[in-house]
DNA sequence: ACTTCGACCTGTTGGC
DNA sequence: TGCCAACAGGTCGAAG
């Protein structure tokens, strides 16, 4: 479910809520997910307090003085923060209780998040010590994106989406990009010209952008921390909309599958 | 070093 | 109404 944005809307709307809170209990439900939760969480979160929530691609950092809780949210997690009387449901597995009696819960239907907890630095976490540059920064640029591709055949679209390079760029943002970019999602990485790559840095970052204050895309289930949808999804040029008219020419949008994802584009201006 | 593909899960949707 | 297959916003790791 969530790309970079929604991780964004959610590390946003979750803050004001935890941020120098004390926690007071954590109630885990379902220790089941991508790693099983870890039984020190339960027992020494509690007393400490939270001092930052950031985020590093599409994971949640959420420090204390001693310890990090690292969140992913798969393809169908989300965090709400709620009051006590918010009834439970199904896949909520994991709950923490602060001091000003709001509860952050984290729900994950498909178990493909994850809830780790460390005492380590979590940026050199082993899940994290990999990850590609983020995409919001300075250090994302078009001479990244040439350079690291020379050797690379994969199509473009597999290209940007793999996290080893650039984080946060999942298949909606992908296949939006590449529209805005002008390129086709097929083409071979090592293809495409710096120029080129210069205008699909450019897009990577205007549609992050634009999408995180929109709130993130809200296909379906997506909700901000408040219950809420993102209103993203109404802007959305290519991805979900096979046989419609292409904003730009009217032409058809295409669809095919690119390394078994579903990929939108259309074939009159994405050369 | 790179590519491909199956695996991990549950819920929803659409066809028959 | 039920059944079943296909598909969904993301990674990971094995095998070639």
């Amino acid at each position: 479910m969530p790309e970079l944005p929604e991780v964004e809307t959610t590390r946003k709307g979750i803050s004001p809520a935890i941020v120098d809170q004390l926690v007071d209990s954590v109630v885990i439900r379902d220790y089941r997910l991508r790693w099983p939760i870890s039984k020190a969480l339960e027992q020494q979160l509690p007393g400490q307090t939270i001092n930052s929530v950031d985020r590093r691609g599409k994971y949640l950092l959420l420090r204390t003085d001693t310890h990090c809780l690292i969140i992913h949210l798969g393809m169908s997690g989300h965090l709400r923060i709620v009051t006590p009387d918010t009834l439970v449901k199904k896949h909520d597995h994991v709950e923490i209780h602060f001091n000003n009696k709001l509860f952050l819960r984290y729900n994950a239907p498909r178990r493909f998040g994850a809830v780790l907890w460390t005492n380590q630095d979590p940026l050199k976490h082993e899940r994290l010590i990999k990850l590609g540059v983020e995409p919001l920064t300075e250090k994302f640029t078009a001479e990244l994106l040439y350079k690291n591709s020379r050797s690379r055949t994969v199509p473009v679209k597999s290209y940007i989406m793999n996290g080893s390079l650039v984080v946060g760029v999942g298949n909606i943002y992908a296949c939006e990009s590449l529209f805005l970019a002008g390129i086709d999602p097929r083409k071979a990485a090592n293809s495409i010209s710096l120029k080129r790559y210069q205008r699909l840095c450019d897009s990577i970052k205007l549609v992050l952008k634009q999408a995180i204050i929109a709130g993130g895309t809200t296909l379906k289930d997506f909700r901000k921390s408040d219950g809420k949808p993102g209103y993203f999804a109404q802007k959305l040029k290519v991805y979900g909309r096979t046989t419609e008219a292409c904003v730009t020419c009217g032409r058809k949008i295409k669809s095919i599958m690119i390394s078994q994802r579903n990929t939108f584009w259309c074939s009159a201006c994405q050369r």
